[in-house]
RNA sequence: GGAGGGGUACCAAAGCGGUCAAAUGGGGCGGGCUGUAAACCCGUUGACUUCGGUCUUCGAAAGUUCGAAUCUUUCCCCCUCCA
């Protein structure tokens, strides 16, 4: 049996480094096995960043695998310092609690629960590092880590080469890192962890403890680093993280997302971020010349996944009659007006800047001032405008831009 | 523990008694060109304003002064060198 896994992974461009890739193809294309990845639950939500890790699961999932999804309400409380200049922000137990079933929820979407063969697990892991012993801990696990080597790990070398600090906490992180991968090992039979490249480390800690306490043999992968273009990372843009909960950012605007994606960056995309067999992806990669609609398939494959098939359509629609038709499109994001107000009228400096369209009266100004501020597609030069019942013409609506990108739609309630 | 250097807006970095809401660069935002790109060019980048101004900001607090980012004192934090 040819391993379909791994060799998808590669084709995808998935694979960045693995311990040992011959054993793994070996095992994993003999049997059904067990594969984990951490998530940190320092927010609500995950971004995009963590989007990649996200569809390694699900196409573990295809291939007649089972993902384990750990979220860290353990290692959270920690803080990993791989990757990172400081310490980040400590946060409280009860956060984190709230931030793990927030994030459950989306997994619970974006990953197929019928089989139960492939079935996700959720664990956190706070549920064995919260009762460890202190003493017991250092005899067991720690005695199996030397400070020569994990001063030779990334994610403590950079660090101290930068001369920025580095706390004893932080320093633990990759035991306890380590200590998950055992404890999953034991409990769920889990093999393999996968995770991005900047956990390497990490990760081949865990497979070196399980072989130190169990002698038994267990697998690490990672992902390439995502660089965009623009040389920014992943998921976080100035404007604010492309969250992948509809709540904090709308299906709309993660469509509008993957649309703006770079030139350079958009057939790398595809075939990272969309579930399209990779031979079809491939030819209608090299036969389409027009890149915008291979952005727009991006957009409609990655808004499918995440937020179904039926918010991808939308907008799709919208987005072609906002900047490609004639007339204003209904499901742009709404800003609703109490009637009473419209009645009365209401200084567009007010409007603009009591929704989020802007942030300040003073933006506002400034957006008027430098052209950026268009009703219904008619530039607004007046920063006295009062925005009434007048301006709807009959219609429940009006379009407010901001800018040639920024558009919405103001009702009255 | 001793000796020095430093903390300025989103970031980097100038300013070192008034002309400082604070040079310059990057980033962001808006406009132009275009393809809802990139590159490039232009504008803008604390808040409020009746557009006259007003208020808050240069690590924190107190003080000197008509006037402080700039001077003094105390405190907090960071860095370098020595021990």
């Amino acid at each position: 049996m040819k391993n379909s896994f791994l060799s998808e992974m590669t084709s995808r461009g998935f694979l960045n480094q693995c311990t040992d890739l011959e054993r793994l193809e070996k095992i994993s294309s003999q049997k059904s096995i067990a594969a984990y990845i951490g998530f940190d639950c320092t927010a609500p939500s995950l971004h995009v960043g963590s989007l990649m890790q996200i569809m390694i699961l699900r196409l573990l999932q295809r291939h007649g695998h089972q993902p384990i999804v750990l979220l860290g309400g353990g290692t959270t409380l920690i803080g990993d310092p791989s990757g990172k200049d400081s310490t980040r922000q400590i946060l409280k137990q009860k956060e984190i609690k709230k931030n793990i079933s927030c994030i459950k929820k989306t997994f619970e979407k974006l990953l197929a629960s019928k089989s139960k063969k492939t079935k996700p697990i959720f664990v956190d892991n706070y549920s064995w590092l919260g009762k460890l012993k202190y003493i017991d801990f250092l005899r067991d696990v720690g005695k199996h880590f030397t400070i020569n080597k994990m001063l030779t790990f990334d994610s403590v070398k950079l660090r101290l080469e930068r001369e920025q600090s580095l706390s004893y906490m932080e320093f633990n992180y990759m035991i306890l890192q380590a200590y998950d991968f055992y404890q999953l090992f034991k409990k769920h039979n889990c093999i393999l962890q996968m995770g991005g490249s900047d956990q390497w480390g990490n990760i081949v800690n865990g497979v070196e403890l399980i072989r130190r306490i169990l002698q038994k043999e267990s697998f690490g992968l990672t992902t390439p680093l995502i660089t965009l273009s623009s040389g920014a990372k992943m998921g976080k843009t100035e404007k604010g993280a492309i969250w992948l909960d509809r709540k904090m950012f709308s299906p709309y605007n993660y469509w509008q997302f993957w649309r703006n994606t770079a030139d350079e960056d958009v057939k790398k995309f595809l075939k990272y971020f969309t579930e399209i067999d990779i031979n079809i992806l491939s030819n209608k990669i090299n036969s389409e010349n027009d890149i915008n609609k291979l952005k727009i398939l991006l957009a409609n494959e990655t808004t499918k996944i995440l937020h179904g098939e039926k918010d991808a359509k939308i907008s799709e629609t919208t987005a072609k009659e906002t900047f490609h038709g004639t007339g204003i499109s209904e499901n742009l994001p709404e800003i609703t007006l109490p009637s009473n107000k419209l009645e009365k009228g209401i200084n567009i400096l007010d409007l603009l800047s009591s929704s989020d369209i802007v942030t300040s009266k003073s933006d506002a100004r400034r957006a008027i001032k430098g052209n950026g501020i268009k009703i219904n597609d008619e530039l607004i030069q007046d920063e006295k405008k009062i925005v009434s019942k007048n301006d709807f013409k009959g219609v429940d609506y009006i379009k407010i831009s901001y800018g040639k990108k920024k558009h919405f739609i103001i009702k009255s309630a």
